[in-house]
DNA sequence: TCTAGGATCGGCT
DNA sequence: GCCGATCCTAGAT
């Protein structure tokens, strides 16, 4: 006779969105997707899919607000200027790789590397929905927070899909990889898109004003 | 070596 | 809506 079924199923999320055969059915969005304008790439990366492998099990969540930065020539940006450290490094390096730095001490904010070839540039992931892995989301993020705050913030985000520094310039394009990023089923389409002013970088002039984050409605 | 400040979050009023 | 937490990073000296 076996006791009651282990907890891990009650856990398990009635609400998933999309299955885990549906997310591996979604191809991985290739280099050359992200090897192009960064307001280009961050306008189509609303909708699509960012899937996270851990050993803990699968979180799928569809993006629905980004913000571009736009590499030397952006002072909102880690690389105005040409500066070159070792938090940045990631955004120097190829197309589609992750760049993941910690902010205010506390949190880390998921980027994704753009253009390339000594172009710095890169797509900040702000928010998103979970539609997978809702379980073990709620797990990481705590019974007190609400589903909808679950990923409403670039550090909730990370906590949300247990992305660290140790995930800075993970290759997003790998198959193998424990982060992949995937076309959405139902990718935004024009019209359903607004653009503002990104969030806290007043310290950049008149930058601050440029409408370069990018919101499904 | 020192210091100021930050692409945020969540608790409290 | 306000404000404190918390520590890494980059720039100044």
């Amino acid at each position: 006779m076996n006791p009651a079924p282990p907890v891990t199923q009650m856990t398990e999320p009635m609400d998933d969105l999309l299955t885990k055969s549906q997310l591996d059915a979604a191809p991985i969005l290739p280099r050359g997707f992200y090897q192009r304008p960064t307001l280009e790439v961050a306008g189509e990366l609303l909708g699509a899919l960012i899937v996270r492998r851990t050993d803990a099990g699968v979180v799928a969540v569809r993006i629905t607000e980004v913000e571009a930065y736009l590499g030397v020539a952006d002072p909102a940006c880690h690389t105005f200027g040409g500066r070159r450290s070792r938090r940045n490094e990631s955004m120097w390096g190829p197309a589609g790789h992750a760049y993941v730095y910690r902010i205010y001490g506390l949190h880390c904010c998921l980027n994704i590397v753009t253009v390339g070839d000594g172009t710095p540039e890169a797509v900040l992931i702000r928010g998103a929905t979970t539609v997978h892995g809702g379980g073990l989301v709620a797990d990481r993020r705590g019974p007190t927070v609400a589903r909808r705050s679950w990923t409403d913030g670039p550090g909730k985000l990370c906590r949300a899909l247990a992305v660290g520094l140790t995930d800075d310039g993970a290759d997003l394009c790998s198959a193998e990889g424990a982060l992949t990023v995937r076309r959405g089923a139902g990718a935004a389409t024009v019209g359903e898109v607004e653009r503002l002013p990104r969030v806290g970088v007043d310290y950049a002039g008149e930058a601050a004003d440029w409408p370069l984050r990018l919101r499904l409605k």
